[in-house]
DNA sequence: CTACATCCTCTAGCGACTAGAGGTGCAAGA
DNA sequence: TCTTGCACCTCTAGTCGCTAGAGGATGTAG
C-alpha cells in the first residue's frame, strides 16, 4: 500500500495542509502514524474524515458541533437525534441570518440610491451612519 | 460642563467600555482629555463618533472602512466617491452571503427533513456530511 | 470614614486558522 | 553520487474585534 502523505491528503481532501496539523493539535483528526523520517502517513479513513470536517466547516459547524458529529458517526447505533438536535440549531441561525441580512442590505440600497455622488455633506451613505434614526429600520 | 466618563459615553453611545478603550488603542477614537485622578473625560463630539462607529459596526463594515469613513465625515468638502464604493462593496458582500446563506439553508432543511430520528446509520444529517456528493447544491 | 462602584493599565484569551522562520527528508536529474 | 529543489517538520506569532481578568487607584454616597 502507497503512504498518503500530508500533502497529498490536503489535495484529495480539500483541506490545507497547515490546517491538516492544526486539526490534529485540537484533537479533530488523530494523529496518523509517521513513515521514515517523521513525516506523517495517512489512510483512507483519515480523507473520509477530512471530506466530513470540511464539508461541515462549509456549512458554517463549529469546531465543537463537528466534534460531536464526528463521535456519532464513529458510533452508528446510537440515536441520531443530537445530530438532527445540532443541524436544526445550525439551520435556526442561518435563518436568523438571512433575516439580519436581508435588513441590513435594504438599508445598504437606501444609502448607496441616495448618494448623489456630490460631496461628503450630502452623502446619505455619511448620513445614515451618523444618525441612525434615519434607518428604515430600527431593530439594532 | 460636566465631565463624561468613559461609563456615561458607554451608556449614551451603546458602545461597551471596553470596547471604547480598545477603539482608542487602535486609533479609531482620539484619546481624550484626562481628568482629575487620570480618568478619562469625553466631549459630544466624541458620543457622535462612537454613534457613528457602532452603527457601522453593526451594519458589518470592518474597522478599515470604518476609518476611512471616518476621515470622509471629517472632511465634508471631499467627493463622496470613497463612502459610495465602501457602502457598494458592503453591499455587494452581503448580497453574495445572503445567497450563500440560501443554498445552505436549503441544504441544511434537507438533511434535517430527512432524519427519520431513528439510529445514526440511518441519519440523513451524518450521510450527507459524510458524501459530497449527496448535496442537492454543488457550489462548494 | 467606610463601603462600594467605577476607573486605570496590562496581559492573555477567544475561534479557526494563516504566515513565517529555521531546519530535515526525499526523489529525480546531471 | 551529488545536488537541486520541493515537500515536509516544529515552533512561534499574527490575524480580527473584541472580551475577561488581575491588581490597583479613584470617586462618591451614606
Amino acid at each position: 500500500m502507497k503512504k498518503i502523505t500530508i500533502g497529498d491528503a490536503s489535495r484529495q481532501s480539500g483541506v490545507k495542509v497547515p490546517t491538516i496539523r492544526y486539526y490534529e493539535s485540537i484533537g479533530l483528526l488523530a494523529a496518523p502514524s509517521r513513515s521514515g523520517g517523521n513525516q506523517r502517513s495517512y489512510e483512507p479513513a483519515d480523507l473520509r474524515r477530512l471530506v466530513f470536517i470540511r464539508h461541515a466547516r462549509e456549512l458554517g459547524f463549529e469546531v465543537d458541533a463537528i466534534r460531536t458529529l464526528l463521535t456519532l458517526q464513529d458510533d452508528p447505533h446510537q440515536s441520531c437525534a443530537s445530530a438532527d438536535a445540532i443541524a436544526k440549531a445550525r439551520l435556526a441561525d442561518v435563518e436568523q441570518r438571512i433575516r439580519s441580512l436581508m435588513a441590513l442590505k435594504v438599508e445598504l440600497e437606501t444609502m448607496v440610491e441616495g448618494c448623489g455622488h456630490g460631496r461628503v455633506d450630502q452623502c446619505r451613505v455619511i448620513e445614515v451612519l451618523a444618525d441612525h434614526a434615519q434607518c428604515t429600520h430600527s431593530h439594532h
